[in-house]
RNA sequence: GGGGCGGUAGCUCAGCCGGUUAGAGCAGGGGACUCAUAAUCCCUGGGUCGCGGGUUCGAGUCCCGCCCGCCCUACCA
């Protein structure tokens, strides 16, 4: 039965390139998900974007004297071809400086305003007095007032720990200028999450033995301790507020994460929009079928398993204050919320300013997308923080990708090719040749739990555990021994071909422009997996921008699908390309500075 | 300070509800083979499962304490 999957990615910031731990913590990740779910059958749509509002993008901006809107524009683009670049099958691409976005958000604002969920309360926030701008605590430093600790930022000592309100600092200074800032009272929008506890404990229960414990637990945890939550801003870079006397004050915003968030149904919208059947998004967000499976990094479970929640059940009027459903209707909350843990660089955590990075776009000036593909998949930091380390990418390149699996396809073409130039016929199947077919088959099931649990390690080494099988059936089977067999060697040909088949399709998911070159070159015509494109898109308004989009209406089926003998065979090329150990060296020269 | 996660062979990691001699891949050592990007295959050495207690007939596997690393702590996405 064929259902609707909503894959919702974690929305990059665009406020500089993204880097191979981002990419590792939700975009590739999210992408062998929806490619395995389109294998078997089910309507993927999955959405992500540029998240591009909010004060570090301004600060920085600031920094190098542009506007936000250039600064955004600027790292979209960056952001945009990376993600293609790597292949990530987004159905849509796109920002959060959208019309639509913009008209999205103000809805849900409105519908949790109409059922009494978001509520005005005045603070006492700090402006930096040369620019007229709000701060934000964490761009407050000052010495602490519990333990005398001299850099204390303003939202929390990190010294004695304790949480702060910046007022309480003692010398406060701005750390975007180092001029002391003034606290003046400002009007906010709260989000009444005490309102929605009751109500996301039961959902959150109800996810019991379903999430990973620990999204689960720590959501569960946050439960005990819910406060109203500012959900606004003192700030021009953002979605205005959509109420009388809010709404042409140019400094009140959206905060970036209420919007942020928000994008998953608004590209899910543009989509349907793009796709020519306007209502098509609510296949995936009304129906009780559907699923939507969130992918990010662990900082960001808090948003997406309290917050987001809340605002779709505030929208709907489910909270504790009741209220009904605003115009888009019942939106249905999060089916899982998959978070991944951290990648950290040759043992240290990434850090852009020390250079302790590598991006994704000089990543693959260097290397191909399937090689940082595979190291994420089997050595990404799925269930626990792991270490990038170019020794071991190195390794895993020349001694898995190259060796084994590169290896195993080249020896069994080649063979294949040269001594009878076309997919030969399998004759009486040996117990070792029906062994072998029966291992690949069987593989199916095991990895496909393991992709539809999202747990990508385990599915690739199935897929290499029947891999390093057919290297050993050629070498038991020697069929370059048997030259005045040439049935036999046919045979055991045929096994080896279709073996090699049924890997690529496993490996689909994972190494998914590979998989289209070995589809091509036992034969197959038309697209096996789908790739994604850069299209240049116009608003209303008349501005332009890219976004990623794709058909992904492959040939891919997640199964074995019999090899067709007398299919002409070539003499393969090389899959992959084996790395000169010298490169660690040379990118440990780069790390270093 | 509070919360979460992790600490298993040289390296990267598997080890659901506790159960026979603790596993894989890589690296190391020895051998075989030559179809293949000197790839592949076979054999092999190697571990006080962070430390200390406890529960149990039996504990990497459960409980308590401690040490170390990482993440979050809600105005960093």
């Amino acid at each position: 039965m064929s259902q609707h999957i909503l894959t919702a990615v974690a929305w990059p910031y665009a406020n500089g390139p993204r880097h191979i731990g981002h990419v590792s913590g939700f975009g590739v990740p999210s992408d062998m998900f929806s490619r395995y779910q389109r294998m078997v059958g089910n309507k993927v749509l999955m959405v992500s974007g540029t998240d591009e509002h909010g004060t570090p993008i301004q600060v920085q901006a600031d920094k190098e004297g542009v506007s936000a809107r250039e600064l955004a524009d600027r790292y979209n683009r960056v952001i945009v071809e990376d993600l293609q670049a790597l292949g990530l099958s987004y159905d849509l691409f796109t920002r959060t400086t959208t019309d639509n976005h913009y008209a999205v958000v103000q809805e849900i604002f409105k519908g949790l305003y109409d059922n009494g969920y978001i509520f005005p309360k005045t603070t006492m926030g700090a402006i930096s007095p040369s620019t007229a701008r709000t701060l934000p605590d964490r761009y407050i430093e000052g010495t602490c007032p519990i333990c005398h600790y001299d850099s204390a930022r303003g939202d929390q000592c990190d010294n004695c720990g304790n949480q702060l309100d910046p007022i309480q600092l003692i010398n406060p200074v701005s750390k975007i200028n180092g001029e002391t800032p003034i606290f003046v009272e400002t009007e906010h929008f709260m989000l009444d999450l005490p309102a929605f506890a009751e109500v996301l404990g039961s959902w959150l229960q109800s996810k019991q033995g379903e999430w990973r414990p620990n999204v689960l637990k720590f959501a569960l945890n946050l439960l005990g301790d819910l406060q109203p939550r500012a959900m606004s801003r003192d700030l021009d870079w953002g979605v205005p507020i959509p109420l009388e006397g809010w709404s042409d004050q140019p400094n009140k915003r959206l905060y970036v994460w209420f919007d942020a968030v928000i994008g998953y149904l608004s590209a899910s919208i543009e989509w349907a929009r793009r796709s020519g059947d306007p209502d098509a998004w609510r296949q995936w967000w009304q129906s009780p079928d559907a699923r939507g499976y969130y992918f990010m990094g662990k900082d960001n479970i808090v948003f997406h398993a309290e917050i987001w929640p809340a605002l779709l059940l505030g929208y709907n009027g489910q909270g504790s204050r009741d209220g009904k459903p605003g115009a888009l209707g019942t939106l249905s909350l999060p089916s899982e919320v998959v978070s991944s843990e951290f990648l950290t660089m040759e043992g240290r955590k990434f850090s852009s300013s020390r250079q302790v990075v590598i991006y994704v776009r000089d990543f693959l000036a260097r290397y191909d997308a399937d090689a940082l593909r595979y190291y994420i998949a089997v050595a990404g930091p799925e269930s626990q923080d792991t270490d990038f380390t170019w020794s071991e990418f190195l390794n895993r390149n020349n001694g898995e990708l190259v060796a084994a699996w590169g290896n195993l396809v080249n020896r069994s073409i080649s063979m294949a090719a040269k001594n009878f130039g076309v997919i030969p016929e399998a004759g009486e199947l040996t117990d070792a040749d029906r062994a072998m077919l029966e291992r690949s088959r069987a593989a199916f099931a095991k990895a496909g739990a393991e992709f539809e649990a999202s747990r990508f390690k385990n599915a690739t080494n199935e897929a290499f555990e029947v891999i390093r099988e057919a290297n050993r059936y050629l070498a038991e089977q020697e069929p370059w021994k048997i030259k005045d067999n040439p049935e036999r060697v046919k045979s055991i040909l045929h096994v080896a071909l279709q073996v090699v088949d049924d890997a690529k399709t496993l490996l689909t998911p994972v190494l998914p422009s590979s998989s289209n070159k070995i589809y091509a070159m036992l034969g197959g015509t038309g697209v096996w997996s789908g790739m994604p494109e850069i299209q240049e898109v116009t608003e209303e308004n008349g501005r332009s921008y890219p976004i990623i989009t794709g058909s992904y209406e492959g040939a891919a089926r997640w199964e074995s699908t019999p090899i067709r003998p007398g299919t002409p065979l070539a003499p393969p090329t090389p899959l992959f390309t084996k790395l000169d150990p010298k490169i660690v060296e040379e990118e440990l020269a780069r790390l270093a500075g």
